[in-house]
DNA sequence: ACGTGCATGTTACTAGCGGTAACCCGAGTC
DNA sequence: GACTCGGGTTACCGCTAGTAACATGCACGT
């Protein structure tokens, strides 16, 4: 085997790879979550089959396509959670960044969140397991990974983490999707009420006069 | 027109309604998300044009379908939500009764947390808007009311609540798509790391040695 | 008794999707 | 010049959601 040879030609098919992905950026940016093969091979200046040869399925592609949204939003989370600076300061930073990035491409956010089901070779069997958007998990286990790190919380340490990397994660899941579609206030006020939440703040509260408390 | 007449007709497409999804429901529950409307016709023993003419399209089968199920389930959790006992220990119950559903269940889950993205129709315009399940909508502005009417907390407590509601619910959701997936643990001991996340034990934590703290 | 509505049901179709097989062509190689 | 081989296309398959048009049976007014 030639190794330049191949090199060559594997560089040669990166950037072709790289390429159709932009062009898939560009009609799911445009079309939504469900833009199909055709609109993005057209938009690509090509057919279906290249498409096919180069991601395997649509799932490949979407796969292709979310991993690069996903990193990017998740280098920008890692900034903002090492920050030097104190515990509920970081908290907020990584809320408002994870916040600010699904306000300011609400597109992205929605086709990272939703990746079109891919199709039902995925899930014949019907596995159950992982069933919410990969974004969402990667997050998770991330935030799971610092905690464990920064934190000492004792025994049973590391399944506190990772329930609590999962369950922050969805809450920013969740209240920031409920937000986006009603926009009730402002961002750093979101944030703000997500971090008394996670500080305690529930806890706390006295109850209302008139009956038990919640 | 004939009130009785109309009466007695209404009461039997009623009657054929409620046959109708409950055959949805056991194709559903047996073939996932991705059930066709022919076979959930065959599996009624009818053919597609009847379910169109009952539900209109996919979209309205898929949330008639679904509004039972959530309605069950927000009932259950209701009842978990309003037992005489203490805060911490309604918060447990709540969490619990919610696992002890997607874990029943998971079928029924996936399909109320995924509803197949409902087709083309829904989202032209591209609205952003109420991306996610409406399961974890209602769900968020159940807890929401329920957190306004029994919580003191000051000024600001309506917009508080809500976010706290979407909130809390997104990490019941996170939390538990990742359990139920791995199940790294029991039943217990994820609501009682969850509980213990919203009681303030992030906040109150210790760093670890060697670091700043996260 | 007889049409006339009207709900219920069917067959047969369209348009579009994901995915694939088969072919096609130009560039480099012996 | 024949020969392979990567990049590309056309034309198709099977499936889906959704619909139009046709059939059937039961209640009604006259």
């Amino acid at each position: 085997m030639d190794t330049t040879q191949r090199t060559d030609q594997q560089r040669s098919a990166d950037r072709r790879r790289r390429e159709l992905l932009e062009a898939a950026d560009r009609v799911v940016l445009r079309d939504g979550p469900h833009a199909s093969m055709n609109a993005i091979a057209a938009e690509a200046g090509i057919t279906k089959p290249i498409l096919y040869r180069h991601f395997g399925d649509k799932g490949g592609l979407y796969a292709a396509l979310a991993k690069r949204h996903t990193d990017a939003l998740l280098d920008s989370l890692r900034a903002a959670l090492d920050a030097p600076a104190e515990r509920r300061e970081r908290v907020e930073a990584t809320l408002d960044t994870y916040l600010a990035a699904i306000e300011a491409r609400p597109q992205v956010y929605r086709f990272l969140m939703h990746p079109a089901e891919g199709g039902q070779s995925a899930d014949q069997g019907f596995d159950v397991g992982q069933h919410s958007a990969p974004l969402l998990r990667r997050m998770g286990e991330e935030l799971a990974q610092v905690i464990e790190d920064r934190l000492d919380l004792g025994p049973g340490s590391q399944l506190l983490a990772r329930v609590w990397g999962h369950g922050i994660v969805g809450m920013m899941y969740a209240a920031g999707d409920w937000w986006l579609g009603e926009r009730p206030c402002e961002r750093g006020e979101l944030v703000r009420s997500m971090a008394d939440l996670l500080w305690g703040r529930l806890a706390a509260a006295g109850d209302k006069v008139g009956g038990p408390g919640f």
